[in-house]
RNA sequence: GGGCCUAUAGCUCAACGGUUAGAGCAGAGCGCUCAUAACGCUUUGGUUCCAGGUUCGAAUCCUGGUGGGCCUACCA
């Protein structure tokens, strides 16, 4: 049984995500999981909120509370909407865990001790009435290059100029718009990238199955400039991991903290512990050390494209720089943008669905058949409402939906509620078969290899053939001439939706829970054998005309979102 | 500025140097009547962004444009 290591990007705490994040991460990554469990191998699927950092703390300020509060609280929230979108992780953790924080100064202690870390001191923006320091983005002023009167300490947004705070005419802070600024000295710690460039180089090279998109995005920060630059992971901030050196204090450190994307794919690790310490599982070191039994383990990552350069380059270093036998990743599935109606989605301007609002309208089925379809695999990819609808009333509820349907009622109109005797598959039967076979093949192939887009068109198509065949043997008509026929004929409709059940759930779970109970059936073993999965239910058993699975979306339901998600959350 | 991705039917996408560029949706026609006005069959529709080049052969490779997107290291 192949044992598969699955972690999704972790979103960020500060509020509610939106389906353009969904879609790059956590919802490519339970399609997967959900698979490899479906056919029978060993699974342990990850994923966690990310805590730490600027924007939490003044989230948490803005909220009123205090950020550990906070980020409780939006942990709960979104822990719930992943329950909602049935995300099955094996355990949502949190980056600001104690295990993370042992974990990340248990890192650090071990870069030190490899000279991977070396200290540097630099000048940083203080502002006073803010009582912090101020990362570049956080300060505005005028550009003194186009005379921008809102250009960022880190880039004009008008004349894309790259700054330095300092350059700035006239800075104020963006929190609370004090120009009490004082550029300070302050000692960070820098994690020496450039000594693990031709490492890390080689290692990507290495993986010539990787999605273009990963490797180069990472081939660029290896080889632009002067190659791979040596990174601050340390910040001036209350709210983090506290700088440690392993279990010692880190002299010159004091009241510093860890930079969240140095303990963020840490908490991948840390998250397994918390997983078992919450009773949900054992031995979490099989999964992660190579010398205790990871070596087996098929480690795969999946995140948007923003997130690739920490997951080639920044984590590596920090795994294979530890001198530690750590599980490195061995596949990393990368996604583009989603945009919304001919725009970005935006979460400052409360532009597109957001995960909850999504719920809201619609069960979860609709939306992850629609996103896993409609996946950015190859470029950003849009979502209009046109074509939600459209996708959705026709994949879902006429090809899947309206062949459960039928097939269920005309069974009991004719035979009553349970699967009927007489008859025998015959040459009709056998080209069904085969067919689904043939497309089962490539559906696996595509699952494997994580095609998303093209997994759901097989799995379109497989849903198609049951029409096709119902089409073409007609029981209805068969029925009048000869009973025993159209038995056999119903049998192998009945028996075509339980199997449609297990090969749909990794992309609509809760139609697949619905479709077993409806066929009183608890075998989900992946039907290997088309052939005999298409006879499990024998003559006798009993099932029920489930109501139907998919409802669909009206014309007025879609002008009426079209308007609602246009403009300004409420 | 630099780099990467991308452009194929009205729409969303396949085709990765090799028959006549395919599929779903939308449109048209026919059939069916079990079913959620559902299903099936047939069918219309393409100067593969533009201009050159390489090749026996180019959507595919090269060069130069044009449009769209992303990244560029202190947001995470």
């Amino acid at each position: 049984m192949a044992r598969h290591l699955i972690t999704s990007a972790i979103p960020y705490i500060n509020g509610i995500k939106h389906l353009g994040n969904l879609v790059g991460s956590q919802l490519p990554a339970d399609l997967f999981a959900r698979y490899q469990r479906g056919r029978g191998n060993e699974v342990l699927f990850l994923c966690a909120t990310d805590e730490h950092g600027t924007p939490a703390e003044l989230a948490a300020t803005k909220a009123g509370k205090p950020v550990a509060e906070y980020c409780a609280e939006m942990h709960e929230v979104q822990a719930k909407i992943a329950e909602g979108f049935r995300l099955s992780f094996d355990h949502f953790g949190r980056s600001s865990s104690e295990q993370n924080k042992a974990l990340t100064q248990h890192f650090a202690g071990v870069l030190a001790e490899q000279d991977l870390i070396r200290e540097v001191s630099e000048t940083q923006m203080y502002s006073h009435a803010d009582g912090r320091y101020l990362p570049d983005r956080y300060i505005e002023g005028i550009c003194p290059n186009c005379g921008f009167d809102s250009a960022r300490g880190d880039q004009c947004d008008n004349c894309t100029k790259q700054l330095d705070p300092v350059d700035l005419i006239n800075p104020h802070s963006t929190i609370s718009g004090s120009t009490d600024l004082e550029m300070r000295e302050t000692k960070h710690l820098y994690l020496r990238q450039s000594q693990m460039k031709d490492q890390l180089d080689a290692w990507i090279d290495s993986k010539t199955d990787w999605p273009v998109l990963t490797t180069s995005i990472a081939k660029k920060w290896l080889h632009d400039g002067d190659g791979l630059q040596d990174r601050g992971i340390t910040r001036d901030l209350d709210w983090g991991v506290p700088v440690k050196k392993g279990g010692e204090d880190w002299p010159g450190m004091e009241g510093k903290v860890f930079y969240v994307w140095f303990d963020a794919p840490i908490e991948y690790i840390a998250c397994s512990q918390e997983w078992v310490d919450a009773g949900k599982g054992e031995d979490w070191e099989r999964w992660w050390r190579t010398d205790k039994g990871a070596d087996d383990v098929t480690y795969t990552q999946f995140m948007g494209k923003d997130n690739v350069p920490f997951h080639t380059l920044s984590f590596p270093c920090t795994i294979l720089g530890s001198g530690e036998p750590w599980k490195l990743v061995d596949y990393i599935k990368s996604f583009n943008y989603l945009n919304y109606d001919g725009g970005q989605f935006s979460t400052s301007r409360g532009r597109g669905v957001f995960m909850d609002q999504a719920l809201e309208i619609l069960p979860a089925d609709y939306w992850r058949w629609w996103l896993m379809s409609h996946a950015p695999e190859s470029s950003d990819s849009e979502f209009t409402w046109e074509n939600f609808q459209q996708s959705v009333n026709k994949d879902l509820a006429d090809v899947l939906g309206n062949f459960v349907s039928r097939i269920t009622k005309f069974c009991r109109s004719k035979f009553g509620e349970e699967v009927p005797a007489g008859g025998a598959y015959g040459d009709r039967e056998e080209a069904a078969i085969k067919e689904i076979s043939d497309r089962l093949k490539a559906y696996e192939g595509f699952m494997d290899a994580i095609e998303v887009r093209k997994a759901a068109n097989e799995l379109r198509a497989i849903w198609v053939i049951g029409n096709e065949y119902l089409q073409e043997a007609a029981p209805w008509s068969t029925f009048k001439e000869d009973p025993e026929t159209a038995a056999a004929q119903v049998r192998f409709g009945l028996n075509l939706i339980r199997v449609y059940a297990i090969l749909s759930a990794p992309f609509i779970p809760d139609a697949s829970d619905a479709m077993l109970e409806a066929m009183k059936s608890d075998d989900k073993g992946w039907p290997s054998d088309i052939a005999a999965a298409l006879s499990a239910l024998g003559t006798g058993h009993s099932f029920a005309v489930p109501e139907n699975l998919f409802r669909k979306i009206t014309d007025e339901e879609r002008e009426d979102w079209q308007q609602r998600f246009a403009g300004t959350r409420d």
